[in-house]
DNA sequence: GCGCACCCTTGATGTAAATCAACTATTTAC
DNA sequence: GTAAATAGTTGATTTACATCAAGGGTGCGC
């Protein structure tokens, strides 16, 4: 477990001496930070976080009615953000993946309405949200950003919506493979192969579906030739297919 | 039609005198406004508000692409947003009702991903989003509201994706007929009878069902004497019965 | 190394809502 | 005021996905 944690660690933080850590030497501040700051300011940012807040797979962020006091950057591993409606059912409401950041439902009322957990070992930066709405007051680019990070989750989630809405299950899985696909890729990292951080089961309770039919679904794109599965590992062998079926502009 | 605007306009917006609406005396204000907001704080807000921009019904408040630069809070009438998906299909994001705030979808690039159309005769107030941002920096409590304006945003949105990832069809109306009751009561309206002011297919499209499914659930829920419906008027004679269907608790 | 639990896959059957179709009511247009 | 278009209702049929059921892999604990 700890040898687990270490090795992801040191291969997917910033910075191999973890004492070392900063928003200026980090590889993913052009994702979380905005680009437009200076260099004086991304110190005064980077003092006001706290990191070393590694969690084990399955560990909790928060829960869903903690109090909401701040936001959190993830460093490395992933995330799931979930709640729990009123008879008592989960709904993932979303995966975070390195330089992507979480805990913004919380601003609303003073209190997460998710609760988030972690797919696989993981590490954040917490950003104390009081201590960064002061720096913002100073600091014109740093609340723009904010506001940004915030638009953006607003339009991810409606697309979502329009997912749910209107497509079919064939098409949810592309879309949430392309999802996948182009934010490992914004990191640098490879667009047609990466590892699923998770479940199947996650999968389908994001995107509305049960579990066998994201297993059926996976086997016949498989059979298209679209993708190959090996368990959680993918990879796209025909990106331009695999976005005609997201799409819906299929062949089929 | 101009008659018809005008009466609209003198029952719903704040002050009968259509030059002296400001947000001082406008009784929306305890929804579109942070309540802890002083007296000269709130005129200097008034001061960078626009008015006197009213929408007919199917008017365009803005569209999708179309450069971000103003956030709108609804004074009267009622919007619905909605995106159009690459394959040209629309998907209803959103309905708003006076007192709430459109258009934040547009922060993140500048750009509005959703359109807004009047369901009615609407009027707003056009917020210039870079002012609002620079009296932001002034007023810790202004910037604090717009994080909280979003953070909502983004949670209703949450909400509206556990909607239709896990609610069957009656549960989805069911639903909507709850949050548009309890917004109307927050604006002191009634919160048993009211009138629609979007279509069926609005409703469908918002809830990701077919116009008929609607008009058949609609029918079911007054047989059942939940409610009464009559074209677009509706009452709720049985709240409870119809919390314990939203709450898919029914005994069906 | 064995057993148990969990995750995933595959097949057979059921069902809620979509689709197709026909009709009525309401609004808009001339 | 009448015609045409638009919005809504109701019924019959189809279908995509859920549910039910069984079995196979993989990993973890002892």
């Amino acid at each position: 477990m700890t040898i687990n944690h270490t090795i992801v660690k040191s291969q997917d933080s910033s910075c191999p001496h973890d004492k070392k850590v900063s928003c200026g030497n980090c590889r993913l501040n052009t994702i979380c930070l905005p680009i437009s700051l200076h260099i004086e300011d991304i110190d005064r940012l980077n003092n006001i976080i706290q990191r070393g807040k590694p969690l084990q797979k399955g560990d909790y962020l928060y829960r869903a009615n903690d109090p909401f006091d701040s936001v959190y950057a993830i460093r490395s591993g992933a995330v799931k953000a979930m709640t729990i409606s009123d008879n008592g059912e989960e709904q993932v409401t979303g995966f975070y993946l390195p330089g992507e950041v979480v805990g913004m439902d919380g601003i609303a009322d003073n209190r997460y309405t998710n609760s988030v957990i972690a797919l696989e070992t993981a590490s954040v930066c917490e950003i104390p949200f009081n201590r960064m709405e002061d720096l913002s007051l100073q600091i014109p680019n740093l609340q723009r950003h904010f506001f940004q990070l915030m638009s953006r989750e607003i339009t991810q989630d409606q697309q979502i919506i329009t997912l749910l809405s209107k497509s079919s299950a064939e098409e949810r899985i592309a879309a949430l493979l392309l999802s996948i696909s182009s934010r490992n890729s914004r990191r640098q990292l490879s667009a047609n192969a990466f590892r699923l951080p998770m479940s199947r089961t996650d999968i389908g309770n994001y995107l509305g579906l049960t579990i066998e039919t994201v297993s059926r679904i996976f086997t016949r794109l498989q059979k298209q030739n679209v993708i190959a599965v090996d368990k959680k590992e993918i990879v796209i062998n025909n990106m331009d297919q695999l976005r005609n079926i997201a799409n819906g502009d299929s062949d089929n």
